[in-house]
DNA sequence: GTCGTTTGCCAACAACTGTTGACTACACCG
DNA sequence: CGGTGTAGTCAACAGTTGTTGGCAAACGAC
């Protein structure tokens, strides 16, 4: 039970499935299309993901890895988290793939809302001026952050294309730093 | 040449056609259901729109109207255009079709492009510190903006879509306020 | 070697898609 | 009233989609 001769099957479906979904989108990348990039029949993806759903899935499995940020100077978080956030997003496609599916369909949406809330949330908890507010200064975040890979990597605006990663980092930085820790007065 | 008899069976198709598009994106929004949306043929749509791409082309026609801010307090401006994009959003469906549809086609996200570019360009050429550097300052703007809108309406992340309007501008204008102002050296 | 299981391919299905063309009914102009 | 163009209906097309079941080859245990 250890390794099936299948797995490197299983694993060139899945990888080229990532590929067509962050590419196409839920409906445009069809499973004749990620079959072929695998070279295999698409009967083969039925008979281990199920359905067209449960492809996706497996496919979109996602983990944001945030950082430990105990022990990190306060002030310097909105920073870390950009750059984290942006490292997150180019070396992986798999959150365009969860951002072109989660549009249209509940499914991926939902894990969106997971992935946010459950990652995101415990960091707010900390660094947050109130606790109760934790899940509205998560959601801010996302907001800033998802509103910039949108522009940046699906809409393709050219000003947010053409950004260096260190100028981005230094124009959002300060705005997810005031999300987390903006005194609630204020 | 004024009124056509068949104006109102326009009409119709373009209403149900921005509904369908703004509740299920460009694919899954299929020109049957439009139609019987519309009480008419599909056969109709296709006579008055060409095609699917021509249907949308007419449906997604979209304006931001930004309001006239010369003479509008400068620091004010982030607060009020959080408000104006906020009524936008929820007074009529067409920039969510647009958004639904712009992920995955490119003609609409081209169209995105030249809405935001276009319109808030000029009023970001009006405030920015330097002249050059409107472009940027109004895709931040956008950034914000459309990430605040996917999380709300499309995402529909709890404490996002739960926030009361006012608390929404509170916290996005002094963002949107620091884009559009913020000193360049900074 | 033999047998059961796994892996893969092939062909086909039923449903749905955008799109087309022919045909009917109505309205308006003379 | 007759004739012309517009509005609308109907049925069908060709292509694509997710999905299914059957059959052949390769493998591993005995």
């Amino acid at each position: 039970m250890t390794t099936r001769r299948s797995d490197a099957t299983r694993a060139a479906i899945l990888a080229a499935a990532r590929e067509r979904f962050a590419a196409d989108g839920f409906e445009r990348a069809t499973i004749r299309a990620i079959a072929a990039d695998a070279r295999i029949d698409p009967s083969m993806v039925m008979r281990y993901y199920g359905n067209k759903e449960g492809l996706f899935a497996a496919a979109a499995e996602f983990d944001l890895r945030l950082p430990d940020l105990t022990g990190a100077e306060p002030a310097a978080v909105g920073e870390m988290l950009v750059r984290h956030f942006l490292e997150r997003w180019e070396g992986d496609d798999t959150l365009l793939a969860l951002l072109r599916a989660a549009v249209t369909q509940e499914g991926p949406a939902e894990r969106m809302r997971a992935i946010f809330a459950g990652q995101l949330g415990p960091l707010a908890a900390r660094l947050s001026p109130e606790a109760d507010q934790a899940p509205l200064r998560a959601g801010l975040v996302a907001s800033q952050m998802l509103g910039f890979a949108l522009c940046r990597y699906v809409l393709r605006l050219p000003p947010m294309a053409a950004l260096e990663r260190e100028e981005a980092v230094a124009w959002l930085g300060p705005t997810v730093q005031r999300y987390l820790t903006r005194p609630d007065s204020l």
